[in-house]
DNA sequence: AATGAATGAGAGTTCATTCAT
DNA sequence: CATGAATGAACTCTCATTCAT
């Protein structure tokens, strides 16, 4: 819940929260997903937030170091619903893909914004965040791929290209973000529902 | 085959191959894909491509013509391949569709470095080509969409939410130009294979 | 007094006096005054006030907006100057001509750096700055008419064609920024009484 | 007659009238009166003139020795103008002013846009070209000059400050250019007239 | 906890000019 | 007589960042 970027950065023990920080956060938040990380300008970021250039300097110590932290914090959330997700089912293949369809679905609803940054902004983290983030994406395809083989050593799926597959499910989920539309009329339960059937299908669990 | 960026922007017509301006096209190309639109200085480009900055200007007319003109190019590759794959098929959804993905994969593979930057950059288009490249997209989205919607009438496609397998199709196809490795031991060929039977699991059509 | 270059134009209230902000403006006036507007760079007048390129940024949003507000300041002292001489004295056509004689000798004296800016730059105002120049441009003209016109009328001056007498009353006194010396040994005041001579014989008021 | 803008600079001998090097002088003389020196890019003349940048500096050595060239011509015209004139007219002072005066609405009004070049561009000319043209610009104030101080001298002008009459005169002449109309309504011998007695009242002959 | 003033590096673009053909 | 291709220097302007207050 506490998260680098509500604190200043070089007093990492008070929290004022609600107060300037938040709102540069937010106002990054949007400028990156909106024009990339090197056609926003730090200067924007704060003139969004209402405040001063200098203001964002006491938050946060560099331009990178505020991007770096939007983006750490919305993946720690994908793993921690994942883990909850399969912390809560049995070890049946299909159970655990759905349920980790279904982590990924609600984060990419929920994080829309975020996650659209994470996905096509990575380069320009510098090499020891991107390291970092390479690390968390392949235990995140371990985790589909893991349960994909799983299904079919059991026999449950039946699947001649697993590593296919499993791009195919994670691009469709991964590309939710770019279209969803909070306001439109499906709600993200029935969403993540539909994607649990084509991930399945996708396995060959004809549904 | 001819496109616009080979003969200097003020004098569209000569085409002087293999000389200056390609140079530049290839070294845009790889820079763009490399650090994005706004990561990538022209005279980075310039550099890579042996020339003075100046000699960039003589050939485009600006960052943003050079940017345009490779996405453009790229994007009617696509829809070349697109129509000649469905002009040698029959009416038959099933074969259609294959011959849709087929070409699409076919695209995202032997275009995969614009193919990236068709997908990331977009919103770094000035409005004048970005409404064009959204029109292309909208009917590259049709062309899935129809032959869905044709399956499913005929009954030969078992899918309650075409709409979302279209998207889950053409997500999983559009995100082989980000993990393709050109090197690799999957030929193209096999690889559309396997994609168009992902496809065709998607819209219930079990192989 | 208080002037819009005075102060960061991005915060148009504060007056930080004897700082950068004046000055740049300072430089900026002898520099497009000795070169022009297109002669001079920006760096140079930076260097000459002797900041950096970017503080001159901080100060005044754009070259165009430093050398309008010069202008622009030099052409409104003009006008109060006319004002208050008008103020001061009677309705005799003859002591009217004379009075803005005197106002626009003393001015071009005074000001003699931006008014030979104003003079030869026009052109270089971006259509907006330059419509208001030349409303004000044209007021003058008519402060001039006007009381040559009544003169006429009242038959105090003889003169066939009263618009080329402006015309010729207005160049004498325009030119003299080009020429004056204020180290030299006329002072302003007997300056003024020759042209007020000049400018009546010109009416046909004998001196 | 011939002038040395006809012909290319550097084989001094050949003389193609009618063609590229005529259309560039004109071209380049609209320009430089619209934009000034450097507000004029020698891209922009060619483009005006219908010929290819290199078509340019076949025909003229540089930029500079371009706009040199046009200013040098008109002048000499302008000489040609008052040499003629006072040619032709006896030894009374009167007579003499009005000649030169004549002369010089002559040629204000037949070279409008050279002379406004020249009158405010000349800081624009390197070293060489620019004592030149001072040194001219003098011999003309010496003209006038001589003129007057010899009418006041045989009393028949009756003047305190001869070289401000002087100054008043030039200048009134010199600014017709800035406004005059060659589609108005005035002829240009009237607007001779119209100046002469101008001239005549600002040294004290009431016309 | 925050600001106003300043900076150096680098951005995209245009300039006058050259030269082989 | 004229062109197409190229260059290096300079242009205006924006960037992330700093620091005294």
């Amino acid at each position: 819940m506490t998260t680098a970027s509500d604190s200043p950065s070089h007093t990492p023990g008070a929290i004022p929260r609600g107060q300037g920080g938040d709102a540069l956060t937010v106002a990054a938040r949007e400028m990156f997903a909106e024009r990339g990380y090197h056609g926003t300008s730090i200067r924007d970021i704060a003139k969004r937030a209402g405040l001063s250039l200098s203001a964002l300097y006491y938050w946060h110590s560099s331009k990178q170091e505020l991007f770096a932290g939007l983006i750490e914090d919305s993946v720690n959330d994908y793993f921690r619903t994942c883990d909850a997700a399969l912390r809560d089912c049995g070890d049946d293949p299909r159970e655990r893909l759905a349920a980790i369809v279904r982590a990924t679905v609600d984060y990419r609803v929920r994080r829309r914004v975020e996650s659209t940054i994470a996905a096509r902004e990575v380069r320009n983290l510098e090499p020891e965040h991107a390291q970092r983030l390479a690390e968390l994406r392949d235990a995140a395809a371990r985790l589909f791929q893991d349960t994909i083989d799983e299904g079919v050593a059991r026999g449950v799926f039946r699947c001649e290209h697993p590593v296919e597959a499993r791009r195919a499910i994670q691009a469709a989920c991964n590309a939710i973000s770019q279209w969803y539309d909070p306001e439109g009329d499906v709600a993200p339960a029935d969403l993540a529902d539909r994607y649990v059937t084509i991930a399945l299908r996708i396995v060959g669990v004809s549904g």
